[in-house]
DNA sequence: GGGAGCCTCACCTATTTGGGGGATGGGAAA
DNA sequence: TTTCCCATCCCCCAAATAGGTGAGGCTCCC
């Protein structure tokens, strides 16, 4: 592993480059990759690492702004690394290198805890933007995976309980319930009176059969565990 | 969530403008938007609804590329609107208009089955870059919001919160809270006076931080599924 | 156009809850 | 021994909640 020299003291205006580690095993890659990210003046590629191991050695302590990490790595995958990483550096955004875009793989990476996905043959201008984004708080990734990573959120709809039918409304009152919300933060939620909140809630109680809110969370919970 | 490169320019023979139907409630609004995006090249507005009923009816027919769906609506709101048009519209892409950035409703819209969300306040330029990525199979939002979604795919990794240690008593002071009883029914279940009772669930609140009885039942039927 | 169902809001009251003090004893740990 | 935690119980009080009644407005359906 390779530790780039921290530039010295960049004069006042300049605002601190942005601190990238890259995980990648392929030497030729490794190389051509971080000389890109020093390239550009706002970001600086301050290590690099051969395998997941060297990663979570290292990333904790050089403590970087941005982890550019393959998911194929030899041994321990970019993926299980991610997932470590996580537990050391909960806020450290990870952004994924991949090669193609495998749903499967995606989708175990987002679980373990990448924040966004770079193709390894994005052009230059191209990885400058998804490090922006990165930056800005944001999810860098192609609009493929994007619309996926959106549609996996689809509800497909869900009888639950054949009993109890509840309005959209008094649903919507239901999920924020159980999410241990009080009529107030309710009523804050949904942009309506706390009155509106409890007689919703009443209704709500009525065609539950229960008594108290608690009652409902717990059925809630239950049934649509 | 985007960073592709928006396409140069189009070919020489023009693409047949893509149709978006807007759906607000707000007469200036509603005004507004549809003349902007008819002053895209590539974009012609084909209908606007001031509610979702009228959405219901006529998006079927219309048979727009791309739906701008304002996420607040009088009766209907545009997530439920968003949901009845999924199933009728499984592939349609819809956007959702909203003021704020509120979780429970970004989510909400998610799992209703938006595509991405836009803000009211966006620019015109902005607004143009959306319609490309939705065109593109994207999913436009901000970064924040695209982060959020992101996160919400981490897997919880631990099995229980270690943290909180809660006594033997205390933890079947919760179970059967999570039942759903109240104190005194607690208090008969357990032969203690409700005053006990309300002790342990102070200590229990407090380790487990949440401040109601819904809140820390939430909270237990999330972790013990 | 009438009725059913929702959504919204209001006002009322009784009860429950949340949270703040305590006190007492017992057992475990230091 | 002293100190801690646990379990049990008590009082108090502000806030939240449960439940009732009612009412206006809006859709949808017949």
């Amino acid at each position: 592993m390779k530790i780039e020299p921290l530039q010295p003291a960049n004069p006042a205006p300049v605002a601190p480059r942005l601190k990238v580690v890259l995980v990648e095993d392929k030497p030729d890659l490794r190389d051509s990759w971080s000389r890109l990210i020093n390239s550009f003046s706002d970001f600086v590629c301050v290590g690099t690492c051969v395998s997941g191991e060297e990663a979570l050695r290292t990333i904790p302590t050089l403590r970087p702004d941005v982890v550019l990490m393959d998911i194929f790595l030899p041994r321990m995958s970019g993926i299980e690394c991610t997932t470590r990483l996580r537990e050391v550096l909960p806020k450290l955004p990870i952004v994924m290198l991949t090669g193609v875009e495998d749903n499967e793989l995606v989708f175990m990476a987002l679980q373990a805890g990448a924040d966004g996905f770079l193709l390894k043959h994005t052009k230059p201008a191209d990885l400058h933007l998804a490090l922006l984004e990165v930056r800005r708080g944001g999810a860098p990734m192609t609009s493929e995976i994007a619309r996926r990573v959106v549609e996996s959120f689809r509800r497909p709809a869900r009888p639950s309980e054949p009993g109890v039918h509840l309005s959209v409304r008094e649903e919507e009152v239901l999920i924020l319930l159980s999410k241990g919300y009080s009529n107030k933060e309710i009523a804050e939620q949904l942009s309506l009176s706390v009155d509106t909140v409890g007689s919703h809630l009443k209704h709500i109680y009525e065609k539950m059969h229960v008594r108290s809110r608690a009652e409902a969370v717990a059925r809630y919970m239950a049934a649509n565990a």
